[in-house]
RNA sequence: GGGAGCUUAGCUCAGCUGGUUCAGAGCACCUGCCUUACAAGCAGGGGGUCACUGGUUCGAAUCCAGUAGUUCCCA
């Protein structure tokens, strides 16, 4: 078999990626096993891969690799959402460049360019994950507005508000001028910004008089309905039920009294505006102050606004100042620094206003969630996450699900008057028609008589049944699937969504299963360059996840990601990981390359040091079995990865192979040949769920395999005993070979030239005499000799009691070796000593507990010992210069 | 303004309910090697008052309090 002596990974990567898919390995039906199922954090229709995903979607392969390979049922189930903001805009800017403007188009032929482009351009994403080696079912892909899922979100939307969970209200809400709608309080960002405090003077009506406000958006000015004062504060005592004359347009408001009002702020007066602004807002419902809204939904002034209508609001700002200024009612302004709420869709400043959405209570619906995640039986990963969970959770307000667009779920209200509540809700147009004729008691009501609620519901709100609606579990509550697969086991994903998603999926899931979604929800941390800077499109920080699988493969770039990536986290990216996640490929295939270049020759005798070195090997590897399983319960991946890494690299490659490595195109005994495949087996299964691709090629290769056979099915073998005394030895042993090698360096030994080991060792020291063969081998040996006297002309050292020594003729430098001696007798003797002072304090002794005062009396012991073996050397040593 | 967390080697991080896993890992660094699997490599090596101050204890990186710095969440 020709096997090439450098690793090619693209074409590796895409046949087996196209053999898995044929052989149907990532699908997964209900069946008798233990099912193990994830659902994918359903990335935006219009998303491409960045290294959040890559980080996310590769803890999730591994994650369900290893599952499978356990010989669980393992389900991953993949999707997109269909975020109705950033899709809009994106069709919005489409249409813009073919001069199209959405107000020209009805609501249908918006719709249909929309699905024209989520049928071209959506769903990109999901194509590359296949790059990663994403083990989804892809049969199972899901939509938020598929048939399925359109018709579960419209469902639950009805129950909600039959169990009078949803409701219509006018709220202060957050508007996304740029958008047109409204967005949550979870989808503003709050940022520091430069600005400027105003001060502003109103004239008492009828009186020559003034009172100065401070603010920091002089244009909401057109829509105070009051100005505030604290009722002990001395300075407007004059003030009291007076009313004052608005700037400019000379409406006349009254002066309130309210201890909301902070007197260190600005003047110690307060402008109110109730209409945009949710303080003014809770203000204006306590003094029964009227809302003059003076936006459009644009963010340009309105006519209730009087001036500058029609501007922009940024741009009425600087007009509006000049003229205040002109009108000698600017007194002054200062620079300021506020913080400014931006859209997380559009960045664009997020405008308080007034309107009319819709909400669903939160406080009820949202105790088991709280419940069920502070008692673990849902468990965050990191559990520190649990501490901002409740804070939130004990603090929800009602979420406003409805957004001005079209691109989403059309809300089911339908209207059959003009009155706030003349309407119903229900699942169709028909089963809405029925209800309306009931409440009006007009049988001869037609559909033509219904108006649709123009708006969609916030894209959370079906992603928020994302583990019930893959299975249909809404509309079919009993099918074989969701009886199956829910609750599934663990969700990968950021902390930033906690809220907006993992928190409503635990509440959607109470209320329509009764039963949680996941057992675990793991929270990655956040992607970041190496300089700790978040990866951005504008710094340019953030590279391309398809150009690095071209460049390192994908087996490289899964690597490096995970070792990166402790739970919670942030993780500082650099393609040096990458590359090191590459280097480990080569290792693994040079590896392989050297065991497969071997012939076998059945007549030959297993080698001691072979035997030895295989059952040490054999040992390592179980135990490396039992401590990635460990980590893997404690969902530290990434400590699992080194674990392998350090077992395949170090244990297997630097000790194992080179013992049993047979001189240069000399054959290899059965016996060892046989467990070195056996071995190599053994490692692929570890491997494989960090670097499906390699090691699927390798498993390939280093034995026949028939068809329909494959790494990623078969099992992962089960954890068993170890021996833990031969690995002790074997560490003692690496030690004896360091210790010579370092000898051989020092004295420019060059390797190939064998020498002498002499040991000297108690009858109950730890000289394994069984480990030797492997010594002689690692070290060049030609003899080893255990001695009873000091020997001539040797380098000394010592390992757990042993002495060894090397003879080097009169390459030793007794002044030198003395010096050596005497440092490490000193330390020695300092070590010795902190040790009898602890001993000779009776509290400790009769404090401490047993098995901890009697390995104190051991380390006594040793350095007694050791002391008296550095003090005969270092005499012998003397008497010989 | 309120809450939570973090601070251990040059960098990124492990170190559980205090005691030989107690000062660790990976990377980086230094030295020597193109030794027939691998220079994308091999062998060897150096490096830390565990942020600071105090307390509890026979014993503290580990527990407690305060200080400083830092990050995140909420307002």
């Amino acid at each position: 078999m020709h096997i090439p002596s450098k690793y090619d990974p693209a074409s590796v990567e895409d046949k087996w990626y196209a053999y898995w898919m044929e052989q149907g390995f990532f699908r997964s039906k209900p069946d008798d096993r233990e099912p193990y199922c994830i659902v994918i954090p359903p990335p935006n229709v219009t998303g491409v891969l960045h290294m959040g995903h890559m980080l996310n979607n590769t803890l999730q392969d591994v994650l369900i690799r290893r599952a499978r390979m356990k010989g669980k049922n393992a389900l991953w189930v993949p999707g997109t959402d269909h975020a109705s903001i950033a899709t809009e805009a994106r069709v919005v800017n489409m249409l813009g460049e073919k001069g199209i403007r959405k107000e020209d188009l009805t609501r249908d032929e918006f719709l249909a360019h929309a699905w024209k482009w989520k049928e071209k351009h959506g769903g990109i994403i999901l194509e590359q994950l296949k790059k990663l080696g994403a083990s989804c079912d892809w049969e199972r892909t899901r939509f938020t507005m598929d048939e399925a899922l359109s018709e579960s979100v419209i469902k639950v939307f009805v129950d909600l508000f039959n169990k009078g969970k949803v409701y219509r209200g006018v709220r202060m809400v957050n508007w996304d001028p740029q958008a047109g709608t409204a967005v949550s309080d979870e989808e503003v960002n709050y940022r520091e910004v430069q600005s400027k405090l105003y001060y502003i003077r109103y004239q008492l009506e009828g009186e020559d008089d003034f009172i100065t406000i401070a603010t920091t958006r002089p244009e909401t000015i057109l829509g105070d309905t009051a100005v505030c004062v604290h009722p002990e504060d001395d300075r407007f005592r004059k003030f009291h039920g007076k009313r004052v004359l608005i700037p400019l347009i000379n409406r006349s408001v009254p002066v309130i009294i309210d201890d909301y009002v902070d007197r260190e702020f600005g003047t110690g007066a307060l402008k109110i505006t109730p209409a945009h602004d949710i303080n003014d807002y809770e203000l204006g419902i306590r003094h029964n102050l009227e809302s003059i809204d003076i936006f459009n939904d644009d963010g340009t002034l309105n006519e209730a606004a009087q001036i500058f209508v029609g501007e922009d609001r940024f741009r009425a700002r600087d007009l509006i100042v000049s003229e205040l200024e002109q009108a000698g009612n600017l007194v002054k302004t200062e620079d300021y620094v506020n913080k400014v709420g931006y859209s997380e869709r559009t960045d664009a400043a997020i405008e308080p206003k007034l309107s009319l959405q819709w909400f669903l209570k939160m406080k009820e619906l949202s105790k088991p969630a709280l419940e069920q995640v502070m008692n673990d039986h849902i468990k965050l990963q990191p559990a520190k996450f649990k501490n901002t969970y409740r804070h939130w959770m004990d603090n929800v307000k009602d979420w406003c699900i409805s957004r001005q667009l079209w691109w989403g779920h059309r809300i089911p209200a339908y209207f059959y008057g003009d009155g706030p509540n003349d309407f119903v809700v229900a699942e169709s147009a028909e089963a809405a028609l029925e209800l309306a004729r009931e409440r009006t008691g007009k049988a001869t009501l037609g559909a033509e008589d219904l108006r649709q609620d123009e708006d969609v519901l916030d894209t959370w709100f079906s992603s928020w049944l994302w583990p019930i609606s893959v299975f249909d579990g809404i509309r079919y509550p009993h099918n074989k699937d969701i009886n199956y697969y829910y609750p599934t086991n663990d969700l990968v994903t950021a902390p930033d969504i906690l809220f907006f998603w993992v928190a409503r999926m635990i509440i959607a899931g109470y209320e329509y299963r009764n039963e949680k979604p996941f057992d675990t929800v793991y929270l990655t941390g956040m992607v970041r360059d190496s300089k700790r800077r978040k990866m951005s499109k504008s710094l340019g920080n953030s590279p391309d996840p398809i150009e690095l699988i071209k460049k390192y493969s994908a087996d490289g770039v899964r690597v490096g990601m995970l070792f990166c990536s402790p739970a919670g986290n942030d993780l500082l990216f650099d393609e040096s990981l990458t590359e090191q996640g590459r280097n480990f490929s080569n290792k693994i295939w040079n590896a392989f390359r050297l065991i497969k270049s071997w012939k076998v020759d059945p007549t030959l005798e297993q080698p001691a040091h072979s035997a030895v070195a295989a059952d040490w090997f054999d040992s390592k590897l179980k135990r490396a079995f039992k401590k990635t399983d460990d980590q893997f319960q404690k969902y530290r991946i990434s400590d699992a990865l080194m674990i392998v890494y350090k077992l395949f690299w170090d244990e297997f490659s630097s000790w194992y192979l080179e013992t049993i490595k047979p001189a240069y195109e000399a054959p290899i005994d059965a016996v060892t040949y046989e467990r070195t495949i056996g071995f190599i087996d053994q490692l692929l299964h570890m491997l494989h769920p960090f670097m499906p691709f390699i090691t699927e090629e390798i498993w390939q290769l280093v034995s026949p395999r028939k068809d329909g056979e494959s790494l990623m099915v078969s099992l992962m073998p089960q954890p068993e005993k170890h021996d833990r005394n031969l690995i002790k030895q074997f560490e003692d042993l690496k030690d004896v070979v360091t210790s010579i090698r370092s000898i051989r360096k020092d004295k420019n030994i060059p390797p190939k030239e064998v020498m002498k080991l002499l040991v000297r060792s108690s009858a109950n020291g730890n000289y394994h005499s069984a480990l030797e063969p492997v010594i002689m081998k690692l070290a060049n040996l030609s003899e080893v000799e255990l001695i009873l006297d000091d020997p001539d002309d040797s380098i000394s050292f010592i390992v757990k009691n042993v002495e060894y020594f090397v003879p080097v003729g009169s390459l030793v430098d007794r002044e030198e070796e003395i010096k050596k001696l005497e440092s490490e007798l000193e330390y020695t003797k300092g070590f010795l000593s902190s040790v009898q002072k602890k001993m000779s304090n009776e509290r400790f002794v009769r404090n401490a507990p047993e098995q901890v005062v009697e390995k104190e009396r051991q380390k006594m012991a040793d350095a007694e010992a050791k002391i008296s073996v550095l003090e005969s050397q270092i005499e012998k040593l003397r008497s010989l210069r």
